[in-house]
DNA sequence: ACAGTTTGGAACCAATTGGTCAATAACTGC
DNA sequence: GCAGTTATTGACCAATTGGTTCCAAACTGT
């Protein structure tokens, strides 16, 4: 019916994330995102509106990408035990600082950057870090230790609490060893 | 022996760390901290010689005012336990939540930040974070539980890393009462 | 092949960015 | 009160910000 899209609105999202968890929201301009993706302003317009917009849709991404697997696996009653699994995900965050990464995670660095001025985004991250702890409490819900409704929910949201510490300090200089002892219970 | 300065740098100074503070070094333009400071633009330059070198005297003045306090009270062995010293810590840091602050702390903002690409920035704020850990670390030193000093030093990151993530939760719309939790052991 | 539709690209936009500078003002020592 | 020094101010700067617009190009259904 008419010219057909020359890129991948889906590889655009994706190259975008990775823009935004470089340099942040505030800190990426659309000239950075422009190089990134590999498409022209009025493109990038046309397809995604403004930055704000595309920034959601890679935040989006990022869930899908990198926090539902997480939550998914906390969740998963089929896995191991309910602690194993708790140390699986903050192993991984830990992994790939061992691998060199210190991007920190997308969630995070927007959790802590001014950007929670911004109504719509931080509604957004809220939600995001509420299904973590909600994941993790479902992790903790076969523990002996938490076996009290408001003793889970606590070390629930101290996990989420520690999750995040983790990823923060991994964009530190610190050694991934230091890191280490973040999962411990 | 000439013009004496209208302003006092000192104020100029801690107005301007609450600008960066609220708003993130990135957010933060020149006329909010002139807004925010009440001097002109050639007075701040003069003055300050440039954004960054003006942040770099805020950070400064968040560690004498934040930091250091802190660190101090962790390593004062006059206090009751070193465990009820690191407890006031983070109790201190929840019960600026409780008043409302939702601001965080400059030090972990920064440290989330993509601020973290200028070089001479992220140095001090390392500093700052070893500083910290190093505190805690001196706090834990009386602990029977971390006699030994590999244990006291990974318990140490542990705290530090825990701080870091209790200042971010803060930032979000997480209530005050789930970060009570932050300090469990 | 032509009408209709949507894309890509670049020129363009006003507003804002961090930073400079020259003129004026205010002070001190003599 | 004059010479010397430094601070204040606001105009000015080039570069960059996010965003718009217009036109040629590319496709589809008929």
């Amino acid at each position: 019916m008419a010219r057909p899209r020359e890129f991948d609105v889906d590889k655009a999202v994706e190259a975008a994330m990775h823009v935004f968890w470089l340099n942040g929201y505030q800190g990426t301009s659309l000239p950075d995102l422009l190089d990134g993706i590999g498409i022209a302003r009025g493109s990038l317009y046309k397809a995604f509106g403004s930055k704000k917009e595309l920034f959601l849709r890679a935040l989006e991404l990022y869930d899908q990408r990198y926090v539902e697997p997480g939550v998914v696996h906390l969740k998963d009653k089929s896995e191991p035990s309910g602690e194993t699994r708790i140390k699986n995900v903050f192993a991984g965050a830990i992994s790939v600082v061992r691998d060199g990464d210190r991007r920190g995670c997308l969630l995070c660095n927007t959790a802590a950057g001014s950007t929670a001025g911004d109504a719509e985004i931080s509604k957004v991250i809220n939600g995001l870090l509420d299904r973590l702890t909600d994941a993790f409490e479902e992790a903790l819900i076969a523990s002996a230790t938490f076996k009290d409704k408001s003793t889970r929910r606590s070390k629930a949201h101290n996990l989420t609490l520690t999750y995040v510490g983790l990823r923060v300090m991994a964009k530190t200089g610190i050694d991934a060893d230091s890191l280490e002892i973040g999962a411990m219970t």
